[in-house]
RNA sequence: GCCCAGGUGGCGGAAUCGGUAGACGCUGGGGACUUAAAAUCCCCUGACCUUGCGGUCGUAAGGGUUCAAGUCCCUUCCUGGGCACCA
């Protein structure tokens, strides 16, 4: 180190990288305060990093590399999710085990990391499919369960009847099993929920306190929640009552059927009937996709059942339809065609009355010939609720049937409880075994891990757990008879749930699940990943966070105190897939560019949060900008290296202009640096150079400009500018460098400005005045500008707005 | 269908608080250097009208608020993400 190199090349990328591991400047002192926890999205490895990966993980490194400048201690990680289902598919294909094509791709992906040359603390690497992270899973799980937040229930799985196997939704192509192509069914079967919705309130609450948070993730995640007050109504039935929830109650007269899900337990009484039975089986013959239930044709059949109106005590049909799902709500809903577009369409195709009860507040005609009328208004054939608006009339229904004990006010969630059931084998074995006396019993603490095993043969035909007795049996840890073990695997969003805290304390493996790292480190000060994870992924984290704060193994509220959910790599204007056959092999061109050539295009591209086009001339452009400002080291190095005193060189050009460009360059990549904006930090270099290039004389000025330069451009491209800094400068890492906050540089003297001047709210010259020049000096400066006088010639002054240094307006007639 | 984003020159994008639209870069054109090419450097490059000076238009489309709108409000269109078993 120290020599200045002719041309960078990739072998210099090998050398810093290699100076990098022998100074150990990414493993952070944990005792240390001023910590700066920044984490990246683990993993899937499905294969080798694609530019999304690069995107991705470059983020998290100039985030991290900008704290280690600004003097904090920085911890960045770096793991695998590996479980999950491609890894079986695979298998299937390749006739192999899930566990060495994961871990193939594992050492793949990471040689290709070291490459890239993140500041990770490999020290801390994990893999969520060794026993040492996953037994810690089970364990947190059997706490949960203790705390009575995990219970079991039926559920409906897309079931394929020809590979008799549960179906992801990718699986399902058109309702067709995608290797089969049978028909899929919906099937119910028992699972394992976490009770998230018992978190729902919170969740929810501390959205407001997540300030560093993208507002549209807060939005989402408020929507998926989805809190509304209303009203539970009892629907007498034969034998019983028939539970629905709305939210406008104030529509409750104007009800003509009741909806229920082709499952619901009314139905069972009606298998003679033939033509019903044929179309609930239809009906089941559908997946469970939220999206194809919206969209799908409504289907419907009168059950010949009647249920009595709570309120006037009228009988209404009851209507068993395709697009009601049991498992959401009571399985069944009131339908009032006159106030609800789906009731409304459903109705015209079937004839069923539209009665309307609700007209608009402003008495403007409204008619539902066309299309029903959602708005809230004014009750109309609504007995003795008639006249009232919608806002009281709900309250004054709820009221009334909350006294004669036919309904109540209810606080309800869309947000469901979360199904952690998986039958599949590549995933964390849920620690419960089934006993013919006692039930399902947790598996004991003293036996966790509960070992996936791995010598097993790997086929289409289900999950080989189910198959194999050595694992399956077992004996009940609470009477000790003969048991079997639950066969089912957890979600993978389970894993990836955890992590952040697991990172912290990995190096524990078997003896703790955290020590008190995790209560000086969490939580994540800077979390990146994709905008696709907004809800679920980061909703189920939050409460498994909150979860383990109430178990009392972590101390905070919220795991990731700033999130940048980063936007996707296209080419040609497409997401970049193998499918497509449109990627660009990252590997490739980092042969061919080296690394900070890539990474430095990539943050220029796009601003990070939108969607990255790729293109081919651009990075042509972002190599001949570094291998400009090389070549510019390499023939300024006289003076570059000739050790100029730089501490008060910028007090020194206060006055000047020049320096007042450098000022104004440097705030903004200052700004734009803390606000995650690095396509803008990146042109900012650029002007910088740009002026340092136009420089003559002043020598002083331009080293202290460069070096300033170095550490601004630093995080996006490390290597260069290390490379740099230890051949020109200290022998010491740049990194041991401070970031000159924007407010510790000196504020330039200049006194003028240059501001536009409109007349009548159009562009017509600019003026330069004084910064403190009053609304009379700036007309005064206008009318005497050519251009300016042009316009102004012949008219009359009405009215001047003035901002200081922004504006002047002159308004004339 | 529902929820959330985005739409600015030939292209990627900038404009942080409603105040000079198009920074920075790419592409293209012209020139310098060279026997020549590459590399490099310099100038021009939103559209239309105009010999020029200059003017008009212009931030998906339409409307509105304002002295002033890419930015705020309403409507529409298009593209992308998510919709609970891909991760």
């Amino acid at each position: 180190m120290g020599v200045m190199e002719k041309a960078y090349t990739s072998d210099t990328e090998l050398a810093i990288q290699g100076f990098w591991e022998r100074e150990k400047l990414f493993s952070p002192d944990f005792g240390s305060s001023d910590k700066y926890y920044c984490l990246s999205m683990f993993i899937y490895p499905s294969g080798l990093m694609h530019m999304g990966h690069v995107r991705n993980y470059t983020l998290g490194d100039v985030f991290s590399r900008y704290q280690m400048l600004r003097g904090k201690r920085v911890f960045q990680p770096v793991g695998f999710d590996a479980f999950g289902l491609p890894a079986e598919n695979a298998a299937i294909k390749h006739k192999s085990h899930p566990k060495t094509w994961t871990y193939k791709n594992i050492d793949a992906i990471r040689k290709q990391f070291k490459r890239m040359g993140f500041a990770y603390d490999w020290s801390h690497e994990l893999l969520t499919c060794e026993p040492s992270y996953y037994r810690w899973e089970q364990w947190l799980f059997l706490k949960m369960y203790e705390k009575g937040l995990v219970y079991r229930k039926n559920t409906v799985v897309n079931w394929d009847p020809v590979d008799k196997t549960v179906l992801a939704n990718e699986q399902v192509i058109d309702g067709r099993g995608w290797r089969s192509g049978a028909l899929v069914e919906r099937r119910s079967i028992p699972q394992w929920f976490l009770k998230i919705t018992d978190y729902a309130d919170e969740l929810l609450a501390h959205l407001d306190t997540l300030t560093g948070w993208p507002e549209k993730v807060r939005t989402m995640q408020r929507n998926w929640i989805g809190r509304s007050e209303g009203v539970d109504i009892d629907f007498a039935v034969d034998g019983g009552v028939l539970k629905v929830y709305t939210t406008r109650a104030d529509t409750l007269m104007g009800v003509t059927f009741v909806a229920v899900a082709a499952e619901h337990e009314l139905l069972k009484a009606l298998s003679g009937n033939a033509a019903l039975s044929a179309f609930v089986k239809e009906c089941q013959q559908t997946t469970v996709v939220e999206a194809d239930l919206e969209t799908m044709e409504k289907k419907g059949m009168d059950t010949g059942l009647r249920a009595i109106h709570p309120i006037t005590g009228e009988r209404i049909p009851i209507w068993v339809t395709n697009y009601v799902v049991m498992d959401y709500g009571s399985g069944a809903v009131m339908a009032v065609p006159a106030h609800d577009t789906r009731d409304y369409d459903f109705a015209k195709k079937y004839g069923l009355e539209i009665r309307q009860v609700i007209e608009p507040i402003d008495g403007r005609p409204c008619s539902l010939d066309k299309t029903a009328f959602v708005e809230k208004g004014k009750l109309v054939n609504s007995g003795n609720f008639s006249g009232l608006t919608s806002d009281k009339a709900i309250d004054a229904i709820a009221d009334f049937l909350e006294k004669e004990r036919k309904g109540r006010k209810q606080v309800h969630f869309r947000l469901r409880d979360w199904s952690v059931s998986r039958q599949r084998y590549w995933g964390t074995p849920i620690p419960m075994v089934y006993c013919d006396a006692c039930g399902a019993v947790p598996v004991s603490e003293k036996d966790l891990p509960v070992v996936l095993p791995v010598d097993i043969e790997f086929t289409a035909d289900g999950s080989p757990l189910k198959k194999s007795d050595a694992f399956k049996q077992t004996v009940c840890p609470k009477c000790g008879q003969p048991a079997q073990r639950e066969t089912d695997t957890f979600d993978t969003f389970v894993e990836s749930s955890w992590y952040y805290a697991r990172f912290l304390c990995e190096d524990l493996k078997n003896k703790a699940m955290f020590d008190e790292r995790v209560h000086h480190w969490l939580p994540v000060d800077q979390y990146v990943g994709g905008v696709e994870h907004a809800c679920m992924h980061l909703l189920y984290s939050r409460f498994i966070h909150k979860a383990m704060r109430d178990l009392g193994l972590v101390s905070c509220d919220e795991p990731f105190t700033r999130l940048l959910t980063q936007g996707m790599v296209l080419k040609d204007g497409v997401k970049m897939s193998k499918s497509k056959g449109n990627t660009i092999d990252p590997e490739a061109l980092i042969q061919q560019y080296g690394v900070d050539i890539v990474r430095f295009f990539i943050m220029f591209a796009a601003p990070p949060e939108q969607s990255l086009e790729w293109s081919q001339g651009g990075i042509d452009g972002s190599a001949r900008f570094l291998k400009k400002l090389w070549n510019f080291s390499v023939e300024k190095h006289d003076v570059l290296a000739a050790n100029i005193a730089h501490e008060k060189v910028f007090e020194k050009y206060q006055a000047d202009p020049a320096y007042a460009e450098i000022y104004a360059i440097w705030a903004q990549i200052h700004d734009d640096m803390d606000r995650g904006q690095f396509n803008t930090v990146a042109s900012g270099g650029m002007k910088l150079f740009n002026l340092l290039v136009a420089m003559n004389g002043n020598d002083d000025l331009l080293y202290a400009t460069y070096r300033l330069l170095l550490i601004g451009l630093h995080p996006l491209v490390p290597h260069i500018t290390e490379a740099l800094w230890l051949a020109l400068f200290e022998n010491q890492s740049i990194l041991k460098q401070r970031w000159p906050h924007k407010n510790d540089l000196p504020k330039p003297l200049d006194t003028t400005c240059t501001m536009g001047v409109q007349v009548n709210g159009k562009m017509r010259g600019t003026i330069t005045l004084s910064k403190t020049a009053n609304a009379a000096e700036a007309l005064l400066a206008a009318q005497s500008n050519e251009k300016v006088q042009h316009f102004l010639k012949g008219t009359k002054v009405v009215k001047v707005i003035y901002v200081p240094q922004k504006i002047l307006n002159v308004i004339v007639a």
